[in-house]
DNA sequence: CGAATTTGACCGGCGC
DNA sequence: GCGCCGGTCAAATTCG
């Protein structure tokens, strides 16, 4: 079951905690998921609607390593001072190529604080304003696939300490108008206000494990992108995603019936892959894993 | 018929 | 103190 969810899992995630493991803390702290939508580099997109399949050279990488672990055994033994070398090599080239990425991030993220930092987020409303609404001209920019998404923390200002307000942002299907973000949790309506800056109804939520889940959001269509929806959320999860539950049944039926009949092969796992990955709920379920994984190495850290 | 959604009323914070 | 505004409540309505 692990093994299946390394397989599945690790070409979708590995960039992004491999970046997010490299990156400064302060670049850390600023905990946002724009990072991982930058279009400078495609080792840094985290298109949750991508087949991920196509950058199938990963998952033969996994066995690769697996192998080339067991030959460097074999040749410690004969030459430990030639493999001493090759191994030292190949850990700058590794440096080489991350510190390459984190400049990359670097230059984004320099990029995102010259553009949000100025006087738009400065002249917010009056009331006691926790975060800002103007992060549309971004996903504008980066939003090139069907679900675009990023997180920020409280005050709108990606560097601040992260506390428990975070920004979803989806571009929905034109010929979908009604105001839902499927984020894998089941909510419950209370209210709909129309505000005073966006003639878009705001629709809020309570998650329907509540009370016993403290975790609120609001949902409301942008000015300038009437097909692109603004979800804030407050608060955490106590609990996990429904939608987490559903894949992990299909992942356990399907795990039993290959291991039933033989060794797990790369196209079933390929196949099993593009199946759940095609399931709507599955990247909704992703992408709250990967957002509740970041938030908890955050948490550690604070 | 129970659950979910809608919608007007109400509440409290904030600026003037 | 008053009015504005965002957020919440709860009765009414709709839906499956």
């Amino acid at each position: 079951m692990i093994l299946l969810y390394k397989y599945v899992f690790i070409h979708l995630i590995n960039q992004t905690l491999l970046v997010k493991a490299n990156l400064p803390k302060t670049l850390r702290s600023a905990n946002c998921l724009e990072f991982f939508n930058m279009s400078t580099d495609t080792t840094l997109d985290i298109d949750l609607n991508t087949n991920p399949m196509h950058k199938q050279s990963e998952i033969p990488n996994v066995e690769f390593e697996k192998e080339s672990v067991g030959e460097r055994k074999s040749s410690m033994k004969d030459k430990p001072v030639q493999f001493l070398i090759q191994q030292l090599n190949q850990m700058k080239s590794e440096n080489k190529k991350l510190k390459e990425l984190q400049n990359i991030v670097y230059g984004n993220y320099n990029d995102l604080m010259q553009k949000y930092s100025g006087d738009e987020l400065m002249k917010t409303r009056k009331r006691k304003a926790p975060y800002t609404e103007n992060y549309d001209n971004f996903v504008e920019k980066n939003g090139n696939s069907t679900c675009s998404c990023c997180v920020e923390g409280s005050n709108g200002t990606p560097n601040e300490i992260f506390s428990n307000v975070s920004k979803v942002y989806v571009r929905m299907d034109p010929s979908d108008m009604s105001p839902v973000v499927k984020d894998g949790y089941h909510w419950r309506k209370y209210g709909q206000k129309v505000t005073r800056d966006n003639p878009s109804p705001r629709a809020y939520y309570k998650c329907s494990f509540a009370p016993t889940c403290p975790v609120k959001k609001k949902v409301q269509r942008s000015v300038s992108d009437p097909s692109l929806l603004v979800a804030t959320y407050e608060g955490r999860h106590n609990h996990k995603s429904p939608s987490e539950d559903e894949v992990s049944i299909e992942l356990s039926t399907a795990a039993t019936e290959i291991t039933s009949s033989s060794s797990i092969s790369k196209s079933m796992v390929e196949q099993m892959a593009s199946t759940i990955t095609r399931n709507p709920s599955f990247t909704a379920a992703l992408a709250a894993a990967v957002i509740e994984r970041i938030l908890d190495h955050e948490k550690e850290e604070n």
